[in-house]
DNA sequence: ACCGTTGTGAACATGAGTGTTCACCTGCTG
DNA sequence: CAGCAGGTGAACACTCATGTTCACAACGGT
């Protein structure tokens, strides 16, 4: 039940990230003594909703093979799969002023900036650094994730859509613009 | 002198999209009541920023010679210049709540998607729908803004960073992946 | 049947942001 | 000099989110 409430807080944050602890927790069809009582505060309750999507994420990174060489479209995936939750982590305002969670999330980067830095070497090109690519593969999840909530995108089509644009760009095959 | 308070409250604003008028006022060195004054309602002064980012849009917008073949690059270029000006457009929570920015964001970005979508005959792929190229263009605009307003991208840099990885793609130029 | 746990609603106090009014000061113009 | 426009700070009332407390109901285990 706590877990259902965890999501329902999401989704209403995530929809407007000024909502009330009240309308959170009308949404989650519990009263707001209760919610209290679980996060005594509302810094709480954030901070419980971002490490539930990071959380969430590591149960899928873990599952990723970080040595192949299709771990990043294997990550990519895996991760647009995840939706709302997840998105939170990128959407919500000041949640970077959290030092804790900013560590975390730093530490989540560390192994995927270092399997771009790898794949450097062979399929990725050498003239971004590493820290642009790993921004413009969170870009790309993003607006897949927008695209899907506005009902722009089927949510079969993301990943596709995700990593053809970050990987091969929107140029078309034959069009090579200034070097 | 109004132009500056403008500004002012676009940066602090940005920075923390919660800020109360107090803070905007102090942060633009004039009292409380002089904004109030100027702009009765907090909603009154959101909209105004927006709108100003919206005036500076369109005065780059119609230098853009959208008949011309680089037109996209162009319009890149210049909007990556603007910086934290227009960002707010794209961070602040909530704009999109407001019909009538709501409806001017529109009416800016039709001219853009038609461009896209004459340029899809050529230079840009056709297995990817106009909205998503656009969406993918902001993206990496905001990209850049964020990396530079961390310190981590040179401004000078940024043209270039966007207009590779967007049009590009971050894979190395031999490496074709999954079609 | 008793009791601890858990959730619930109501009520309250508090603090912050907001919008408004007013008296005062400054600088400029006629 | 008089008057006016624009800016300023102080004070006020109002709203609302928040955090806290309390008494009560439901439920399960002993």
């Amino acid at each position: 039940m706590s877990v259902h409430l965890l999501q329902t807080a999401t989704s209403v944050l995530l929809k407007d990230p000024t909502a009330s602890l009240g309308d959170v927790a009308k949404a989650a069809g519990v009263g707001r003594t209760t919610l209290h009582k679980r996060f005594p505060t509302r810094t709480d309750l954030v901070r419980a909703v971002a490490n539930d999507a990071l959380d969430l994420i590591d149960s899928v990174a873990c599952e990723v093979d970080f040595d192949s060489d299709d771990a990043l479209e294997d990550l990519m995936t895996r991760l647009v799969a995840l939706g709302p939750r997840v998105e939170f982590l990128l959407r919500f305002p000041g949640l970077e002023r959290d030092a804790e969670l900013r560590a975390r999330i730093e530490a989540m980067d560390q192994p995927v900036l270092d399997l771009i830095t790898r794949l450097q070497g062979t399929r990725l090109r050498r003239d971004l650094p590493a820290w642009w690519i790993l921004h413009t593969l969170y870009a790309g999840l993003f607006n897949a994730w927008e695209a899907i909530s506005y009902g722009r995108l089927a949510p079969l089509d993301a990943p596709r859509f995700v990593l053809t644009t970050v990987f091969e760009g929107v140029a078309s095959a034959g069009a090579t613009d200034r070097t």
